[in-house]
DNA sequence: ATGAGGTATCGGGGATTCCCCGATATTAAA
DNA sequence: TTTAATATCGGGGAATCCCCGATACCTCAT
């Protein structure tokens, strides 16, 4: 660290990148109203984004993932590597812990939803200042840390499960109920709930739907099948 | 329900429905700051923003079209039905015709895009408050007349059930159980069971991954959710 | 080599859900 | 007015979900 004085400051400069000029606009007002906060621009796309940081540097930038051309994981990993006293602040509308982990690795302090309470807001920015990570209340810590330790990084969600648990997770969203799982498997039903629910822990999913859902997202079924 | 004397009128209610409560909050400080506008409440679930209207009829929704419950086009449908004088205006992501088409069928008489521009949003409500209709102007008219005109036909899957079995389909694939859901819905749990029975048959699905990855293709529901 | 940790395999047991049966009231259509 | 469809419930048994704990194996590091 170098000149990274975050201790008591002014008012701190923020960039908007959202592809919803509307979400900005309604970020913007909020910003605002904020003490010592000041919204010194917006952009509704990755590329230009980094563009306007060159040009001046902000102390942070609130980033949402989805944007065109560019998305905000990969502004995140640039700005980490060139910008690095930029502090980055996620706005996603997923709590999944996969997208939580890669927004960390690609260098985000701070991981807020778009569903969070206004005051988390606030919170975040503040922490993110003192120097120290913001993670939105909802999201489950001990999930995300265990998604960061195996080091997923790319689709690879599904690469924390083990192929036993994907092959289980599969037939599960393929419409197999436990019985008929267990005896094309050779073991007990015991064994495919035990299964199941290591699977559900790890994937910080607690119901079959969801199970489902995820399935599909990462490829393992289709919505046909 | 009073008369629609859209004419003079001090101030304009407006009932904010969007399940992301950070996006609610900028739309409401947008919205405080708009002359002859007043943010009576808001909801971040479909039927929770229903209750809120029997008890006090808002001049106005704005209304996200994914919400998790019951989804915004559903709202729509009710509210055109049974409270014909509360204007809907649709805030949504996709600008395709066939959702703009689904939208003013469900009845409502404004549709905005979240990127649309600020101007857009007060334009979008002095229309709806003098009786026209708005349409974002990234929007295609002749394409989303077609699309009236010719009944669109690709959602026609899911004409077949009921919209009570719409709704627990979707409550179903949103990872609700049948408790939850007869609570959310104040019915009976054997009410909830009996027409999760029936939209089976109906469907020829047996089983419960099979009614999300159905959900999912018809729309209903996203992946992630 | 010994112990720690992850994986795969089971069981008990209670709460919940699933899935069959039938019943009633209301409404729309024939 | 009979018929059909819809929405609302209940009984009851089978299956499931979800919590607990246990054992065996394998790898890896101390």
């Amino acid at each position: 660290m170098q000149k990274t004085s975050y201790g008591q400051q002014s008012t701190r400069r923020i960039l908007l990148v959202d592809d919803h000029s509307l979400l900005r606009a309604g970020m913007r007002a909020l910003l605002d109203d904020m003490a010592g906060i000041a919204v010194i621009g917006e952009s509704g796309d990755g590329l230009e984004a980094l563009e306007f940081i060159r040009r001046d540097p902000p102390d942070a930038v609130l980033l949402d993932v989805s944007l065109p051309g560019m998305n905000g994981l990969e502004v995140a990993r640039y700005l980490s590597q060139h910008y690095p006293d930029v502090r980055i602040l996620i706005l996603s509308m997923h709590s999944g812990a996969e997208y939580v982990a890669r927004a960390l690795n690609a260098g985000a302090q701070g991981y807020l939803l778009k569903d969070s309470a206004f005051d988390e807001l606030a919170e975040a920015l503040k922490a993110l200042f003192a120097g120290r990570e913001y993670l939105c209340a909802a999201i489950d810590r001990d999930v995300v840390e265990r998604f960061l330790a195996t080091g997923s990084d790319a689709i690879s969600a599904a690469e924390v499960l083990t192929p036993r648990q994907r092959q289980i997770l599969q037939l599960i969203a393929e419409g197999r109920g436990p019985r008929e799982i267990a005896d094309r498997l050779n073991v007990s039903v015991k064994t495919v709930e035990a299964h199941r629910a290591q699977l559900m822990d790890r994937l910080g999913i607690h119901n079959v739907p969801g199970l489902v859902r995820f399935a599909i997202r990462i490829g393992l079924v289709n919505t046909e099948s």
